[in-house]
DNA sequence: AACCAATTTGTTAGCGCTAACCATTATCTG
DNA sequence: CAGATAATGGTTAGCGCTAACAAATTGGTT
């Protein structure tokens, strides 16, 4: 920066001004800096400004897997806003585990990023104390609390699965199954307990439920596919946890010779791209995932802007969709 | 750090190595100074640490696009190796435009990355000039070329799809069409050259090309689906440039009535998880995502440690991976 | 005892920027 | 036209670490 002050022949501090606030600099004096920076090919240190300013110009995004559909839109939606608001955003993956997310996080936080996005509400005592601490706002996602650490951009997995639970009780179907994961992820278990509520409210049977070996693969739906059918009594209708489980199911169901939805129905939760698509398409939880991540980092760069002084709690909606793999056509009883 | 350095009753000096080069403090000292650590709840800084030591301690990805499966996985293979070798992976999206890569990797190189791993090996003059005079080694990855800027992970995009399309070929497929895209993306135009190189070997007719409108959703295979079947003469086959249009195409045939593989073959690139389940399973080209990411990862980290003096060049392989979707099982003529 | 090397800790001087403040000049006010 | 006000640029002193070197201690050797 020297070196281009020394080309323009002026201080360190104005072309550091033209760099940060080109409006405080005389025009004339501005386009001589530009001028130098480009000859000179000079690249601006953002370490150096981090350390000097106490600002990284960077948000931590904590999310479960990175390698899976499931977030993606909510990613793109928090690059989208970072992007448009000029700082960078970096992510870390927890492996669904609280244990592995307070490592992350520390180790994020020797980082100094501006502010966090983390998805989920559950944390450990230590992941709490860490974030209040170190004074970043934060904005979680993809769950519902009354206790926020800091922001909340809210979704209600167990209203949303309860719902999905009573729009098939409606439709009449009788033996509503769920598949869901062993893991100790609290979405997950929200949306589990949905589907109970929901069966309870409907006055239906006990709650009848599979575990995934994970939920990130239809491999995993496929297999507990053979589980579904070889129960007894048979369900009509297996909700999933989400749609890539719901796929792996529907189309094992397919492959054994099972017709979906006569045979069985299915019903996903996330309206993934490929949902609409499949055959029969799937009925499924349309959650606006591309909104969340949008919205966690307008409410986080506000945050930590000082534009939006106070936590901030926000919800967004889910919507049950109905489509052909829940459908009763021409079923008789 | 000099707090903690207070606490420990030693110098900032000797925190530091605790930190970093635990080996060279003696054990008494080093469990003092790592309870003062505690104690204190010092966080350490690695914003002050980068622009001490000149080594940021991150290296940078750029994609294509973050919102797909297409790169999910090697994601993840960059991500692990990342996470063992202990440095921080950011990640920006160029939206298959070289104008917008120069942008990003121009931003990234604020932050002072110990290195970058690109998806593609074609960039403007300028990226390339930037690049190589801030002396950060890159590994280019998913293409192939002779001249690469540094390192490369190579995959010829080429010989993938001309030995898919010879295989299509042998299994008595007459009328060959391809599915790409119009954009300037160099990896979906080498594949589209090497289809049409393999229907030349093949001594078949001339290339019957589709376009789609984008590459990352199924919606654009089955917008595409409609002028496939309303082609003539119609092709009894047609090989995608990803299997995401696969899918699309595939599930959009079905939906118009067709048979596949009996009235069309479909086949895709990519090898994605959903592949293996569709109904018909989709013939693919299998790539070894996950290991592009994280070889490139490897590479990168050894050549930022100067365990790699020299720029390095490997190859993955692929193989073609034929499922039902393009069995000639009942077909007669 | 004198010497050397290895081991361990401390000291100094930055890394490349910017916050906060000061100095200068232009512009306005009554 | 004095005096206040803005607009503009420069100075100084760090931000919180670490490279490089220096110093002190230990142990082994002759």
């Amino acid at each position: 920066m020297g070196d281009v002050a020394r080309h323009a022949g002026v201080s360190a501090m104005t072309v550091s001004r033209v760099l940060r606030q080109p409006e405080l600099v005389n025009k004339d004096l501005r386009l001589k800096v530009e001028a130098a920076i480009r000859e000179t090919g000079y690249i601006y240190n953002l370490v150096a400004s981090s350390l000097a300013s106490q600002r990284s110009g960077t948000i931590a995004l904590i999310l479960p897997t990175v390698a899976s559909s499931i977030f993606s839109d909510s990613v793109k939606g928090v690059a989208d806003v970072a992007r448009t608001r000029s700082v960078q955003m970096i992510m870390a993956e927890t492996n669904y585990s609280s244990a592995e997310e307070e490592k992350v996080i520390e180790s994020l936080l020797r980082r100094r990023p501006d502010g966090f996005i983390i998805v989920g509400v559950s944390h450990t005592r230590a992941t709490r104390t860490m974030l209040e601490k170190s004074g970043v706002p934060v904005v979680e996602t993809w769950d519902s609390t009354s206790t926020p650490i800091d922001s909340l951009v809210s979704l209600s997995n167990f209203d949303a699965m309860k719902a999905m639970t009573a729009s098939l009780a409606q439709q009449g179907f009788r033996r509503i199954a769920f598949v869901g994961t062993v893991t100790r992820d609290r979405r997950a278990q929200m949306r589990a307990k949905g589907y109970m509520a929901g069966l309870a409210e409907a006055g239906l049977h006990e709650a009848v439920i599979f575990n995934a070996r994970d939920v990130t693969s239809m491999g995993a739906g496929a297999e507990v596919a053979a589980q579904i059918i070889a129960a007894s009594p048979r369900p009509d209708a297996v909700i999933c946890l989400n749609d890539v489980i719901a796929a792996g199911v529907l189309l094992a169901l397919q492959r054994a010779g099972l017709h979906v939805p006569r045979d069985m129905a299915v019903a996903g939760f996330g309206d993934f791209d490929f949902a609409r698509h499949l055959i029969p398409a799937l009925t499924t939880v349309d959650i606006p995932r591309y909104e969340i991540g949008q919205r966690a980092a307008e409410i986080l760069l506000d945050r930590v802007e000082g534009k939006q002084p106070r936590p901030y709690t926000c919800e967004v909606s889910y919507r049950i969709t109905v489509r052909e793999s829940t459908e009763r056509c021409a079923r008789s009883k």
